[in-house]
DNA sequence: TTGAAAGCGCTAACAG
DNA sequence: CTGTTAGCGCTTTCAA
């Protein structure tokens, strides 16, 4: 009988405190679960309070103490798989402890300075986990600037010294390779992003060293560049089977290349895994999707989004974060797109 | 030289009033554009407060004011580019009337009521966007009940006086059939979702609709369900592929079918367009990006997006919305997995 | 253990 | 045209 109607507003602490017969603050530190209540006052105040279906109002909070218990990931892009599994572990993470998160999204169109975004989110938000798109340069130095805990993620180079959840791209390819060359190939080919540093050149150099490791001279004609796009893939992998020997395996950058070389691939009349060894990177929902699914080196995500709100929740409450830059392992995913290199037993 | 120094504290409208040596309310006055302040007072708070890099706060504006400037869209996955394609236009949208838009993202794992989300949201943001995985219906009661500025994206059904933007499906489908016809098919397949109402209950109808239109019988065994995943598309293409007498043309009920079903042809060893033709649904980004690139029915996704805020922003200003529900137009986008159905040469 | 006062940054309402 | 007062909902600080 007691429930706030709609239309009445929302319920306020001092509604809870005067329906419980004590103070504002006496009813604030019970339900905050701070000492200098006792347990009967408590109690009875966690009671009302439920009875009245109060919520804390955030932006007063905010206002009054600094803290709103909300996180922001600040994200370039909503469309790609990549950030939404890392968004979902975040959120799970915060939520767990009671936090919010919020995301805020980039688009070139706003025009909107680095710095109104980040005093925007620093007033709801208590911290900010940033996702920046490559070459968002201009963006370090006002996050670095910015008075605020904030995770990075994936980021190197400048302002190195801002905390940062990444994962291990290196060991990643360099297990990729050895699959494929367990398999039996030795003429691979690899499809790379656009030529910057980074994490997708740390995963073309461990493909030159591994080749190079195992006696294989690594032929410039195998590496074909695309952009990290499904398209991007598609041509880069053409240009490779064009190659008057063309490749048993091919090794793209990311998940999306490697659908767009699946396509291609295809498209020559080959097939995968029978005819060519296809590998990608990241482990996005997709990979497990296609047909045949793919064999990727996973990424924890999922798990990189949690790393990065607990990161941040350590900022957040003081805690000094030993390390600045938390390196996660990658992983190997067999799936429907490597296998045995077979014989050749067509005449060319 | 008077450049705020992070650490300050970030400038407030005190900081802006005292330098101009004006009371708050004036300031107040000025930057928010109010009448009453005289053009010289006015353009000199504004010089100051440019000077100094001041910003409202937007919790404080919020707890003082009701208004915040911020528009929340509720989202139940980030992963899928749908979703993401409403976002850019809603958030261009936003920003263009200097809004801002944040994402609140639900996830089965976390346990939050719908009151509880809703209430946060209602704290910071001045209005909601809400776009309801399939079968949340529980959530409508609480939208509905809830005491704020809210649009919906292609709702229907219960409470159907929440604003709504939608796509004419039925439109869509009824054009992608007819071109399928008009290719000179007759036997076409159609791959379903879920069996339950909504848009994908519509394209269906159309697709039934338009086969009866032209003297085709609806042929059940043609109608193979999926579950607007590739990997459904897959395997309901497939069914269709293993039939006595196939289909010369598939109609999938969403582009991530559509993928599977692309998947499932060409594993069959036949090719798309020769052998069989090929439809979606959405246009998503992805569309663009497969070989071949997919035939579709566009639904305006960013344009949506942008219709919802403006919707939105409508209601927030008190002006009545004249329709509750606003059904955007569908575009046949033809590519390349569509084409003039060849004679059958084989033999079977 | 409890409460009263003051203030976070802003704006509505009323006064000059 | 400009300023003063009060208050949004909460928490800190200080006093009882």
């Amino acid at each position: 009988m007691d429930k706030p109607r709609i239309g009445d507003g929302p319920v306020t602490l001092a509604h809870v405190a005067e329906r419980a017969g004590v103070s504002q603050m006496t009813a604030s530190r019970a339900l905050n679960g701070r000492s200098g209540v006792s347990a009967k006052t408590r109690r009875e105040v966690v009671r009302i309070a439920t009875q009245l279906g109060y919520r804390v109002n955030v932006a007063a909070r905010k206002l009054s103490n600094g803290r709103s218990r909300i996180i922001a990931v600040l994200a370039p892009d909503l469309t790609n798989q990549f950030i939404g599994q890392v968004l979902i572990g975040a959120g799970e993470a915060a939520r767990k402890v009671d936090y919010e998160m919020l995301v805020y999204t980039l688009f070139d169109e706003s025009r909107r300075s680095h710095d109104e975004v980040l005093r925007l989110l620093q007033q709801f938000a208590d911290g900010l986990i940033a996702i920046l798109p490559r070459g968002a340069n201009d963006y370090l130095q006002a996050l670095y600037a910015a008075n605020m805990p904030i995770v990075m993620l994936d980021h190197r180079g400048e302002f190195a010294a801002l905390p940062t959840i990444a994962s291990n791209h290196y060991e990643g390819a360099t297990v990729a390779m050895r699959h494929l060359i367990e398999l039996g190939h030795a003429r691979i080919g690899f499809l790379t992003g656009p030529d910057e540093p980074g994490a997708a050149a740390d995963r073309l150099l461990a493909y030159q060293h591994v080749l190079a490791q195992h006696g294989i001279r690594v032929d410039p004609q195998l590496i074909s560049q695309g952009d990290f796009t499904q398209r991007g893939g598609f041509e880069a992998a053409r240009r490779l089977l064009a190659l008057k020997r063309p490749p048993s395996a091919i090794f793209a950058v990311n998940d999306m290349a490697a659908f767009g070389a699946l396509d291609a691939i295809k498209d020559a009349g080959l097939s995968v895994p029978h005819d060519i060894s296809l590998i990608g990177f990241d482990d996005i929902p997709m990979a497990a999707q296609s047909h045949p699914p793919l064999t990727t080196v996973r990424q924890p995500l999922v798990w990189m989004g949690r790393s990065a709100v607990n990161t941040l929740l350590a900022q957040i409450n003081g805690i000094d974060v030993a390390s600045p830059r938390v390196v996660l392992p990658t992983e190997l995913v067999v799936r429907g797109t490597t296998a045995t290199m077979r014989v050749r037993e067509r005449v060319s």
